[in-house]
DNA sequence: TACGTAGCCCCACCGCGACT
DNA sequence: AGTCGCGGTGGGGCTACGTA
């Protein structure tokens, strides 16, 4: 690094690393972005730090900032310095220009090559890609990485893909034609190929032994317990043949037997290279399997100890404590590892572990791999290493919705593929393919929407609305009565905040009282009465001051009074309302023996009060269905499962002791 | 328990184009 | 010129999850 880049070094900000943007002087004479800044006391709240010193700044106040003074040297060199930047192609830190096409920033000796795409972009006549200047902005960074046609597949092939996956009919179901694929490699089908390689005659078998082999063949010669799928076989070749690929498919169609069948074919041929004095590599093949979640670390272990039934001793167990420093030990005793990508990430950071010691990781749910989350983390690591001509694993990405969970899946999925550094996406073929997996799978026999008629005007909504809140908020001065659901919401968390920055007693409490009514009338709008006014009860009970003001006892005096309204109206037995009703009928219909039933909730609380809802219900008590609920361990509150009560609960589910999960996450 | 990561839903807002 | 509908965007509020 030259010393213009070491000085350059020196303006970039320690969060977003980027140049610095109007630029602050914190205490420890470190040099922060006044965004970043901001962001940081905004999401640390408590513990802010120094992200360079960690030292403490919770004694900075967001108002107080005093932009650094024109003459201090920073900004004055700032100034001097404008075309001083990050290259958007090198990512180096030195003198740029903007691109007169898309005004990115280039250096002086990435701009040539860049101005070069754009050129490729505009000799494109193929109208049937149709891309859009955002379009191409977001291929910008992986253009750079790939000749035009292996460019002009690849963004056919993710057209057709999100194409398919928006416009496909049956939901569970995701297509891509060959034709357009990047999946360019072998055009045989894989039944058409004659000759086997016979592993009892030969102690070692080849690629092209197990990718065009039948199931049965592939079966013997990865000693397998199972036939795999000829898709399956399909989707493993880039993996076999040492590409990166996005292995796309659906939920039960066996993405990670695909990655097993990979490894395992991976491992064999090292134990033979090991053993073999003339090989060349004299290292066992080691894996790294990372999932989002501790749940499924557990799952897919097990799945591939299926795979490696022969030999389970190179598979590493899941272990749930703590690894670190014995990871070390662990790498040399086994071969195929299993982490939350969390962990993983934690022990590079650590240094505890080598991406580069690794043959192949396979990252699950790979979808995720966007922005911050820790699999992007470990991929920005990946990527490092690579541009700096370290040996880096194969990546093997397996997910079931690729460009489906952001807003734009175009730029969802090219995102992805970039960020995993893979070019080739394999998904199920129409045709054959598919039908072989509708018929290997369990697909959905029907869906249906339920509709259920608006509730006419409830006298309990409408004696809290009108009566209760509304005298509450013109005492406070508000006027909420045009206000919707959402709007209210907003208005109180606002009013809420303003008041106790003011220190103004009364609205807090006010503000108080108004969120809870207003949440409960959102609970009472799906769930029981009886369950909505235990918890209305409960929260209430917070605001007794031990001494109330006069807004104390007005607010008190009302929400008794409706309490009271709201015991009358009970005791006048009143009708279920026909959501429920609705989903105790669907769920009388639908049962059979053996079968289990998920109800699908927003809030925890919804969970809680849905199943004791259902198990008080008398018709299902007939027919003996019982529910639990599961929600996520969440943070402190008395409604969230810890761990081991939520694998009790699965564990009854599965056992059938409860027939009907009520659970979060939709 | 606190924190930071993420997603989803809803609404307000904005710009655009078609229509009156 | 004004109105309407549409689609995209951004913010607020809620959630789940893993880690320390």
């Amino acid at each position: 690094m030259d010393s213009q880049s070491l000085i350059f070094q020196k303006f970039r900000c320690l969060k977003c690393e980027r140049r610095l943007n109007k630029p602050l002087e914190l205490k420890c004479n470190h040099f922060i972005c006044r965004d970043c800044l901001e962001t940081v006391l905004r999401n640390h709240r408590t513990n802010t730090q120094c992200p360079a010193c960690s030292r403490p700044l919770g004694d900075y106040q967001i108002e107080n900032y005093t932009y650094l003074s024109p003459d201090h040297y920073i900004s004055r060199l700032l100034s001097t310095f404008t075309d001083v930047n990050e290259c958007h192609t090198c990512k180096e830190f030195t003198t740029v220009k903007p691109c007169s096409e898309c005004s990115k920033d280039q250096c002086h000796s990435c701009s040539a090559k860049h101005e070069e795409t754009h050129l490729q972009i505009e000799e494109q006549p193929n109208e049937n890609l149709e891309l859009s200047n955002e379009e191409l902005e977001i291929l910008e960074p992986i253009k750079s990485y790939l000749s035009k046609k292996e460019f002009e597949d690849f963004i056919q092939t993710a057209r057709n893909h999100v194409d398919r996956a928006i416009l496909k009919q049956d939901k569970t179901m995701v297509y891509i034609p060959r034709s357009g694929s990047t999946v360019s490699v072998e055009k045989t089908p894989i039944w058409s190929e004659p000759e086997i390689y016979d592993w009892s005659k030969h102690e070692r078998f080849s690629l092209d032994d197990i990718i065009n082999s039948k199931p049965e063949r592939v079966r013997q010669l990865l000693r397998l317990d199972f036939n795999p799928r000829p898709y399956q076989i399909r989707m493993a070749r880039p993996g076999l043949a040492g590409k990166n690929s996005i292995i796309c498919l659906q939920t039960g169609a066996g993405k990670t037997f695909i990655a097993a069948i990979v490894a395992k074919f991976l491992h064999i041929r090292s134990l033979q290279n090991v053993i073999s004095p003339s090989a060349s590599s004299t290292s066992r093949f080691k894996a790294v399997f990372l999932v989002p979640i501790k749940a499924l670390v557990t799952q897919q272990c097990a799945a591939f100890r299926q795979v490696f039934i022969d030999q389970p001793d190179f598979i590493l167990k899941p272990i749930d404590n703590q690894v670190g420093e014995r990871f070390k030990n662990l790498y040399q005793q086994f071969d195929i590892f299993f982490f939350t990508v969390q962990k993983f990430a934690n022990f590079l950071e650590a240094k505890h572990a080598d991406l580069t010691k690794f043959d192949l990781v396979i990252i699950d749910e790979c979808h995720h791999c966007y922005d911050n989350h820790p699999i992007n983390s470990m991929m920005r690591q990946y990527h490092r290493l690579k541009s700096s001509g370290y040996t880096v694993p194969r990546i093997i990405a397996l997910t079931a919705s690729v460009g489906t969970n952001k807003k734009n899946a175009f730029d969802h999925l090219v995102h992805i593929c970039a960020n995993l550094d893979c070019l080739e996406i394999c998904a199920i073929e129409t045709g054959l393919e598919e039908a072989e997996l509708r018929n290997s799978t369990n697909t959905p026999l029907s869906d249906t929407i339920l509709s259920v008629p608006k509730e006419i005007s409830d006298p309990i909504v409408k004696a809290l609305k009108d009566d209760v809140m509304k005298a509450i908020a013109s005492r406070l001065g508000y006027d909420i009565s045009t206000m919707d659901n959402q709007k209210l919401e907003n208005f109180l968390a606002i009013e809420h905040d303003n008041a106790c920055k003011k220190n103004d007693r009364d609205a807090v409490i006010g503000c108080g009282y108004l969120k809870k009514f207003h949440r409960f009338l959102i609970y009472y709008d799906d769930l029981p009465l009886d369950e909505c006014i235990k918890w209305l009860i409960e929260g209430l009970a917070e605001f007794t001051a031990s001494n109330p003001t006069q807004f104390d006892k007005f607010c008190r005096i009302k929400s008794e009074e409706f309490l009271k309204r709201v015991a009358i109206e009970i005791s006048n037995s009143m009708e279920v309302k026909a959501k429920l009703k609705k989903l105790v009928e669907m769920i009388i219909n639908l049962h059979t023996v053996n079968c289990r039933g998920l109800v699908l909730v927003r809030t925890k609380f919804h969970a809680v009060s849905l199943e004791t809802f259902l198990n008080k219900n008398s018709d299902l008590k007939k027919r003996q269905i019982s529910a639990g609920h599961l929600t996520g361990q969440g943070s402190a509150e008395e409604l969230s499962l810890p761990g081991n009560q939520q694998s009790k609960v699965l564990d009854e589910f599965r056992k059938g002791t409860k027939q009907l999960l009520v659970a979060t996450g939709e």
